[in-house]
DNA sequence: AATCATTTTTATAACGATTACAGATTTGTA
DNA sequence: TACAAATCTGTAATCGTTATAAAAATGATT
């Protein structure tokens, strides 16, 4: 995987530094949408003198280049993944997890590109609401 | 329109007050996808005591009771949209402008749901990239 | 109309994610 | 080894948003 992670950063000419391959390493290896601090925070310890901002910059300059995409369906956080393929996202107020949708015909969006732009970066849709964990949790406990 | 934003509001289990009423025909009447403060600045020279938290609060409380649209597109600014018909958006990193993107078949959003959702609060589809008059301008004035 | 409870608004302070910055460290090359 | 460029780090600053508590407005009751 760390060799995946490798060819992924030359992939798009990035210089593979340490701190770079343990992001991107992270990313391909951790299908959970992360937020900077889950990472920081999961990459710290063995990378002892990681800094967030290092962090802040490595992912922003993945997502400039293309590797990684940036998730901004969560006003509050960021959330990054590492899986670049089309697809789409489901965020959960509740548990405020991010997961992955499939989707059938992606070719969707693709066709129903906005007709003022010259150049589109991204695309992403995404969907909001309860997930049936918290769903069900809710009615079994009844919390409100 | 006055009339129309009073209809809103009554719609939605909202009290019209005079910031309520101001706020929600502003977002009828320009489809601009105003950010809090283009809002704040457009209305408080009609109601000089405005406050800002207020432009923040009724704006959510608009979001939550579904009267309005809040699109998550630009990770620096929350954007608001009073037209809630279903469509997309495209923003352009240029000018940092949003504009609608109309979809022939909006359906496909409600057909690929989440299987893991038990209610669907929101849902957002969304392209970034740059638009036909800033890359037009970059092209003509020779800027990088 | 006066009183009182409730709702709404306001101003200020606090918060927290992100960015700016400048010095330290590492890397690549000669 | 020496030097320039790239990268990383820690701190401080920025800025959108939220929390809080007091002030004002509203609505109901008498």
């Amino acid at each position: 995987m760390q060799q995946v992670a490798r060819e992924r950063l030359l992939e798009f000419g990035i210089r593979p530094s340490v701190q770079r391959l343990a992001i991107m390493k992270y990313l391909l290896t951790h299908r959970t949408h992360p937020t900077v601090d889950e990472i920081y925070n999961a990459l710290a310890p063995e990378i002892p003198t990681l800094s967030r901002t290092t962090v802040y910059n490595t992912l922003h300059l993945l997502y400039e280049k293309g590797a990684i995409l940036l998730i901004s369906i969560d006003p509050s956080n960021a959330h990054f993944d590492g899986y670049t393929h089309p697809h789409a996202h489901f965020l959960c107020t509740k548990c405020v997890k991010v997961t992955d949708v499939e989707i059938d015909d992606i070719g969707f969006v693709e066709r129903n590109k906005p007709r003022n732009a010259a150049s589109i970066a991204d695309s992403e849709l995404y969907y909001v609401g309860i997930c049936k964990d918290c769903d069900k949790q809710s009615k079994t406990t009844n919390n409100k």
